[in-house]
DNA sequence: CCGGGCATGTAATCTGTTACATGATTGA
DNA sequence: TCAATCATGTAACAGATTACATGCCCGG
């Protein structure tokens, strides 16, 4: 699903500005996806003249106005279909690991510091993603939930999974303390 | 960690030709990253081009000749330098969750479709995993062989909890079957 | 007075993939 | 004879990020 799909599948869900797309992503997406502005606005800019959204311009006064974008009935058909595509396999980036790969290259004493940096980042977001539990309760529906939980429980096993490896690394041979 | 410091890590190992770096991604990196010879052959070159690496030219009859990379001390630090650069939080791109996302406007009969089909490419995955056993046995350090483990761990996990969704999705109100 | 939120947008840049081009050998 | 393996490489394209530009309001 590229980017396009899934604004489309956004404002399907109701009608949206390009900062509430934004927002959304950052919220809901933050387990499985992204984006920035950069690419969120050219993307509407080009649903648009392909006739798949239209925008209606909110006039506001003391803030900028808004393009509330809504979805077309060629819109529409394009999302359900791209919804019926066979999916991809999933491409992974995961610097940890591939740091942890060349660990041997990095001076012992720098390992732990490296670990412990990433566990404390992940259970920064574990709390981020806790605190984001009202909003998902009350706006999610029943596969949104389940993307929900299945993130956090994915997050949760990785922190395991991370701290398992540092007490592996830390009974190592060689290792200072 | 960019594609030209993943170089330099595997021809620190030891010398290697642009061909086996793709063996190694395929191979070693499949958890975590990976690449394509369109991103390979030219990281080669660049790193000639700095000074990071040489090359020796073995020409073979029959086959194609052979150039092998080698990495020089300017190369090396390159390298270690880049080893302890803090991690950047790891960016996700999961299409099957964002999928899942959007499953109320997936037809009823369709969804459990995808799910198996996803199932069914992780446990396949699974298997090419169990299959390099032998050959990571041979040839990780310590470090690798915990991505190894890890890899294969994070895999299982995701099957699983794939297999749970699927049972929750079944369960659901007016799901056929 | 300053930082953050609201709100839109572009240009330069980066990074990577896909498809193509070449070409011999080996095994089914 | 056909596909796969070995082996290198480029050009076109895709997709995205970052930094910048603009500008007002509000709270501390």
């Amino acid at each position: 699903m590229d980017i396009k799909h899934i604004i489309l599948g956004m404002i399907e869900i109701k009608p949206m500005t390009g900062y509430e797309i934004k927002q959304l992503f950052d919220k809901s997406f933050t387990f499985f996806s992204g984006a920035s502005y950069g690419s969120i606005y050219p993307a509407l800019k080009k649903l648009e003249e392909n006739g798949l959204i239209t925008l209606t311009l909110e006039v506001q006064d003391g803030k900028p106005n808004r393009k509330i974008y809504t979805i077309k009935e060629k819109g529409r058909a394009v999302y359900l279909e791209s919804l019926l595509t066979p999916l991809k396999p999933t491409k992974l980036k995961n610097d940890l690991l591939t740091r942890l790969f060349f660990f041997s290259n990095v001076p012992e004493g720098k390992r732990l510091q490296l670990i412990d940096e990433q566990i404390e980042m992940m259970e920064k977001k574990h709390g981020f993603l806790q605190e984001l539990e009202p909003f998902v309760l009350e706006s999610a529906d029943e596969f949104q939930l389940l993307c929900y939980q299945y993130g956090i429980d994915l997050l949760i096993r990785n922190i395991i999974g991370m701290k398992s490896i540092k007490q592996k690394i830390r009974n190592l041979p060689g290792q200072g303390k």
